[in-house]
RNA sequence: GGCCCCGUAGCGCAGUUGGUUAGCGCGCCGCCCUGUCACGGCGGAGGCCGCGGGUUCGAGUCCCGUCGGGGUCGCCA
């Protein structure tokens, strides 16, 4: 090593040692006669001390330097408390420039905040800050917590293949030109979902992997093109084998934190969560639940709540907001494809203010505030309507309000499991603007075509789609969806209903899943499993607003990589050679 | 694809109802300084105000378009 000793480690024990330290000139105090240097590396921050004028003058800022020298008590008074090593210093004795560096584009210091896009573009300098650097560290320590538990569980990791079969799942596919075959091409996975599965066909019994995911999708502050998942699936399982392996994985990460996970998480059905929350990942670290009031207009004469579901949710305080921003609640609705928010206004002395209540009756005016737990001063905000967008606008709304009237408890980490969510949705519902949906029925899977009905409901499967419920669970924490996984079908017969009722024909599963089907065919274990989201647990351990924060180099807006400029043309040698104009071998239906 | 916000010096920002030479802090360069720790002092360099068009006697400022960034809805089994 060219090092002797950590510079962050050097404590007064090391008083009268002769110590060679490397690391990077976080900062230059220059007096003249005496300079200090702030001398940064992995380990921390130690005060180097220089006599010769003519070496510390030379130095800059991000230069990288040896140091040889002797650990020194500071006199007293010169101690610095805010420094780990701020009892000591070292005095150099020699001073070797490894590397020099030009001028800085943004400074490293942690007390100036610098834009993400000049960051980005310069990500090697931005991880020398302590922010960033502690972000992704901390995603390391994660990544071994995970391993930890699944090794102790006697997991098998397994890398699956990332140039793989494009198959009809949701999201877009980035493909690959295979050189080989020119016309074919490959797909990036999007999850490693069909291989795991014919590793539990395979006999591994429990398998785990932290593995990349690729989606051809527009982005959020939570969604990268390319992200990382902790993929996991276990043969001869039930659902509550699967959840108390991942609250162990979990309880692992947050210890990392020092918080301990109470256990059991708790669990709500996905009935509860939508007629509750208006969502399926609900954020608990608020109350202010919504109010289902289709019951008491039941026989109102006011038009627009003569719906099918009519649900309310209050907003503290709101009584007071002037007439512009009560507007504005409307512009607010709209940009999320409603047709408004209907108010009332719960005045002080207990009338109803607002242009709702002019259009109900008396007696619904008198026990309304109680129905929905509204007090004095209060806004209560309606949505009427079809019952799945009128939730979820209510609860849209009710984390609005969270935020403005600082309800939520950011300190808090609010765990959810959310269970029995429903095995199929109407297709008219899932297939919005003719992208990959899977099946052509009228009825579609909401998690994969794979996910198990829970017994129960395999007898009115095809009578009754709509309330078979699926052996399906997703982890919640935060209002964020952490992961989900299901218990999957291993049986033919009802994997072949389950396709039936999607409208997947036999011909066309053997076209799409065949190498799996056929892989059932050889006795395939009852199998489930489970996958979470790395980048966003990672965010919401490092305390970050996007998950660019855990991730080392990250993609900005278009898929653009600012550090390398990627994606980029390709020469026409690189075009003919891939293969990439070659005109398909044979005709490829469209299943749009 | 829709909507909202932002583009002014290397970085972070200010710039009034449109009006002389576009400022401030940090950084950078030079000189000075023997106890600082976000050191300090003196001096200096650095700008196609994202880009293109328009309105105007006059545009960083107003209008249209466009590019880039961020957020969000659609989308993301």
């Amino acid at each position: 090593m060219i090092r002797t000793h950590d510079a962050g480690a050097l404590r007064a024990e090391h008083v009268g040692q002769t110590v060679t330290l490397a690391g990077w000139v976080a900062n230059r105090r220059d007096h003249g006669g005496v300079a200090f240097i702030d001398l940064r590396e992995a380990s921390g921050v130690v005060q180097v001390v220089i006599r010769d004028e003519e070496v510390a003058h030379q130095l800059r800022a991000e230069y990288c330097l040896k140091v040889t020298g002797e650990v020194t008590a500071r006199k007293e008074g010169n101690e610095n408390p805010n420094l780990a090593t701020g009892a000591i210093e070292v005095v150099a004795s020699a001073v070797e420039v490894l590397s020099s560096a030009a001028p800085l584009p943004f400074p490293i210091s942690d007390h100036v905040e610098v834009g993400e896009e000049v960051r980005l573009k310069h990500r090697y300098l931005d991880l020398r800050r302590s922010g960033p650097a502690a972000a992704i560290r901390l995603r390391s320590k994660v990544n071994k917590a995970a391993r930890d538990v699944l090794d102790r569980h006697d997991f098998v990791e397994v890398e699956t293949p990332t140039l793989t079969r494009s198959t009809p799942e949701g999201a877009r596919d980035f493909l690959v030109p295979a050189r080989l075959h020119p016309g074919s091409w490959y797909a990036l996975p999007q999850s490693p979902q069909l291989f795991k599965q014919l590793l539990m066909v395979g006999g591994m019994e429990r398998y785990y992997q932290i593995a990349r995911c690729y989606r051809d999708e527009d982005f959020r502050a939570d969604r990268q093109p390319e992200f990382t998942q902790l993929d996991i699936e276990m043969s001869f399982v039930e659902q509550e084998d699967v959840i108390a392996l991942m609250e162990d994985v979990l309880a692992e990460m947050w210890k990392l934190i020092d918080v301990e996970i109470p256990r059991p998480i708790p669990r709500m059905t996905y009935a509860e969560a939508m007629a509750k929350y208006g969502s399926d990942k609900p954020d608990l670290r608020m109350g202010n639940e919504l109010v289902e009031c289709t019951g008491y207009f039941q026989d109102t004469p006011f038009r627009v709540f003569q719906a099918e579901y009519v649900g309310a949710v209050v907003m503290p305080g709101g009584a007071s907001q002037p007439r512009k921003q009560l507007d504005a609640w409307q512009e607010w609705a709209k940009q999320r494809g409603a047709r408004g928010l209907a108010y009332v206004l719960v005045q002080e002395d207990g009338t109803l203010g607002g242009p709702v209540a002019k259009n109900i009756t008396d007696e619904e005016k008198a026990g309304l505030a109680a129905h929905v737990g509204a007090q004095p001063g209060d806004c209560i905000f309606f949505a009427a309507g079809a019952t799945k967008s009128s939730r979820a606008l209510l609860g849209a709304a009710r984390l609005e309000i969270g935020r403005r009237c600082g309800l939520i408890d950011e300190s808090a980490f609010a765990f959810t499991w959310v269970v029995d969510a429903p095995l199929f949705e109407p297709a008219s519902e899932a297939v919005a603007s003719g992208d990959v949906a899977v099946g052509a029925g009228a009825w579609t899977a909401v998690h994969h075509a794979f996910t198990s009905p829970k017994p129960e409901f395999l007898d009115g499967l095809e009578e009754n789609p709509g309330e078979a419920l699926a052996y399906a669970y997703d982890i919640v924490c935060n209002g964020s969806e952490l992961g989900g996984g299901s218990i999957r079908i291993h049986r033919e017969d009802v994997q072949k209903r389950v396709f039936s009722v999607m409208g997947i024909g036999e011909e066309e599963a053997q076209e799409k899943f065949g190498f799996l089907l056929d892989a059932f065919k050889y006795g395939a274990p009852p199998h489930g499993g489970i996958a979470v989201g790395m980048d966003r647990i990672c965010a919401i351990l490092a305390g970050a607003d996007s998950i660019r924060d855990v991730i080392a180099f990250p993609k900005s807006g278009g898929g653009f990589d600012p550090l390398t400029a990627a994606p980029a043309p390709i020469t026409p040698a690189q075009r003919k050679e891939a293969g990439v104009d070659a005109a398909p071998a044979e005709d490829v239906a469209d299943p749009a």
